[in-house]
DNA sequence: CCTTCTCTAGGTACAGCGTACGTAGAAGCG
DNA sequence: CGCTTCTACGTACGCTGTACCTAGAGAAGG
C-alpha cells in the first residue's frame, strides 16, 4: 500500500557509511550484490570489527546474521502480534511492552528485532499489505483492475481500522509494498503514461482511498463527537455568516451510502489518472 | 482546511474515555461526509448551563463565561505559543508543559483553557487556517480560484511543516475552517454540482494537497533515509522480481521539480472535480 | 577439543508524557 | 456581605520509548 512518489527535490549525496549486509540477503530481495545501480554506498572498510551505523531502513537489515543463538521470534510473528493488538484495542495500545508481552518476551528483547518503534510500525504496515490478492497479470481492463485494487484496499482498511492513520503518517516500502507497486505499474502500463507519471498516479490513487477510509474511521469512532458536529455545523449554517454552507446543508439529500460515495469519487479519480497528460 | 487524519513520532487515535469502538470483526458500519447522520443531540441553545457534561468540541465551549477572575491568556495566545514551538522544533516538541512554560503559566493552568491536548491541536489547526487570504467573492474562473486555494494551502503547509500530519490526523472544523469551506462552496457553485458532491470534491481537493505537502516534508526530513531508499529501490529493481518497477526506474528522467509535479497533478484533480458526474 | 566472539534475553532506570485531583485565592452576583 | 464560580498551580500516578548493563547461548577458528 505504498503512498509515495518518486523521490523529489534534493538528491542524495554523501553517505558517511552505508554498511552492506555481509552475508545472506533478506529473504525478500534477490541474492544479488549491488553491481552498479546503487549510488548510495561506500565500501565497508575491511577488517573493521563493527559497522558503527546500521541502516535506518529496516528492510535493509538482514533478519538473521547466522551467528550466536537463534532468535526466538521472527519479524512475521512480531508483526502478527502487534497487528492483533492494534485490531483489538487500537493503535495506541501497541506499545513495545505490550507487544513483547504478547510474544512472551521481555520488553527490551524486542529491541533486538526492532531497533525503534517506528520499525515495528513498518513491519505491521507491510504485513497487512500482504493481504492483497494480486492477480498474476493485468486483465487488460484498466478501470476494472484499478477498481479491484481500490476495493481491496478499502476492505483491508476496514479490517484494520488503524491502517489509514499509519499509511498517512509514513510511506511504506516493504517487500509487499514493492509487489503492490509493481502490480500497479503493470496495470497502468496500457495508459501510455511514463514511469514517473504512473508513480504520481499511484500516490493520488492510494491517497484518496486511504483518506476515505480514514474519514470513515474517525466518523465511526465517536457518536457523541459526530452528534455535536452536526449541531455545530447547523448552528454555523444558521448564523448567516456562511451562506453557501447553509445552502449546501439545505440542498443535501439523505445521508448517502458510503460505498456509493466511494465508488462515485473513485470513478473521478480513475478518470483523472487515465486522462492523458495536458502537458508533459 | 478541512480534511481528514496521527502524528508522526508517536501517533495515535482512540481516547481512553471512549474505549468502545467497533470491535474487530465488523467495523463496516460507517457514516459519511458531514451530511446528516444521527440526530442524537442538538446544539445547546444560548443560555444553557453546562454543568454535567461539557461539549467535546472545543468550538462549542465559550471562551469566557464572565464569572470569576479574568483569564490571563486567550485561545489565540495559546495557539500562537504552540505554533511557535511546533514551527521551531516540530510537533513532538509541543507538550502541555512546554506550551504552558512558553506562556509563563503553570502546566496545569493550561487545562483551564484546553481540556485535552487534542483541543490544543484543534486551536493550532484553526489558527493557521486563518492564514488563508480569501477573496471576498469568487472571480468567476473556477480553475483559477481553485488553483489559488491550492497554492495558498501548499504555502501554508511549507511555512508550518507540522501542518499536513495534523490535517491528516483529524478533521478540523474551527471557525476559520468554516470560512474556508464556505468559500470553497462559493467557488465551486458554478459547477452545478450539489452541496454534498461539492463537499466530497473539497475533501478530495484538500486531501491531495495535504498528502503532497506531507510527502515533501517526510522527504525533506532525512537525507540519510532518502539515500537509503534510493539504494533499496534500485536494489529491488535490479533483483528482477519487480520488472515494471525496474522499467519505471529506467524510464524515469531526472528528479522532477516538485512545484511542476504539484501543478501537473493538481490539474488532474481539478479536472476530476469539474467533470460532471457520470451517474447520479 | 577449547577458546573466543558474537549474538540473544532480559532487567533496571530515566526522562518525559498526559492528566486526575486538591488547594488557595480572586472576582462577579445576590 | 456572603456565596458561588471561576482561575492558578503543585503534586502525583501510570504510562511511554529506550539507553545501558548483565548473563549466557552457540557458532567459528584454532
Amino acid at each position: 500500500m505504498p503512498s509515495s512518489k518518486p523521490p523529489t527535490g534534493s538528491e542524495s549525496r554523501k553517505s558517511p557509511d552505508a554498511p552492506q549486509q555481509p552475508g545472506k540477503p533478506t529473504p525478500t530481495d534477490a541474492p544479488q550484490q549491488p553491481g552498479k545501480p546503487t549510488p548510495t554506498d561506500a565500501p565497508p572498510p575491511p577488517g573493521k570489527p563493527t559497522p558503527p551505523e546500521a541502516p535506518e531502513l529496516i528492510w535493509l537489515r538482514p533478519e538473521r546474521t547466522g551467528r550466536g543463538p537463534r532468535p526466538a521470534h521472527s519479524r512475521d510473528s512480531i508483526a502478527t502480534a502487534a497487528i492483533g493488538i492494534a485490531d483489538a484495542e487500537g493503535l495506541d495500545a501497541v506499545s513495545m511492552r505490550r507487544v513483547a508481552a504478547a510474544l512472551g518476551a521481555g520488553t527490551m528483547s524486542l529491541y533486538n528485532y526492532v531497533p525503534k518503534k517506528e520499525h515495528l510500525l513498518d513491519l505491521m504496515l507491510d504485513a497487512v499489505t500482504g493481504e492483497y490478492r494480486l492477480p498474476p497479470a493485468p486483465s487488460g481492463d484498466v478501470r476494472a483492475d484499478l477498481a479491484d485494487l481500490a476495493h481491496q484496499q478499502l476492505g483491508i482498511s476496514r479490517r484494520h481500522p488503524w491502517l489509514p492513520a499509519l499509511l498517512l503518517a509514513r510511506p511504506s516500502l516493504g517487500p509487499n509494498a514493492l509487489r503492490y507497486t509493481d502490480h500497479f505499474l503493470a496495470v497502468t502500463a496500457p495508459t501510455g503514461l511514463g514511469g514517473g507519471a504512473r508513480m504520481e498516479a499511484m500516490a493520488l490513487f492510494n491517497g484518496f482511498i486511504t483518506q476515505f477510509a480514514q474519514f470513515e474511521q474517525t466518523a465511526a469512532a465517536g457518536a457523541k463527537w459526530q452528534a455535536e458536529l452536526v449541531g455545530y455545523l447547523g448552528q454555523a449554517a444558521a448564523s448567516g455568516e456562511f451562506p453557501h454552507l447553509a445552502q449546501a446543508f439545505a440542498t443535501a439529500g439523505p445521508p448517502a451510502d458510503p460505498d456509493k460515495a466511494f465508488d462515485r469519487t473513485l470513478d473521478r479519480v480513475i478518470s483523472a489518472i487515465l486522462t492523458p497528460a495536458t502537458d508533459d
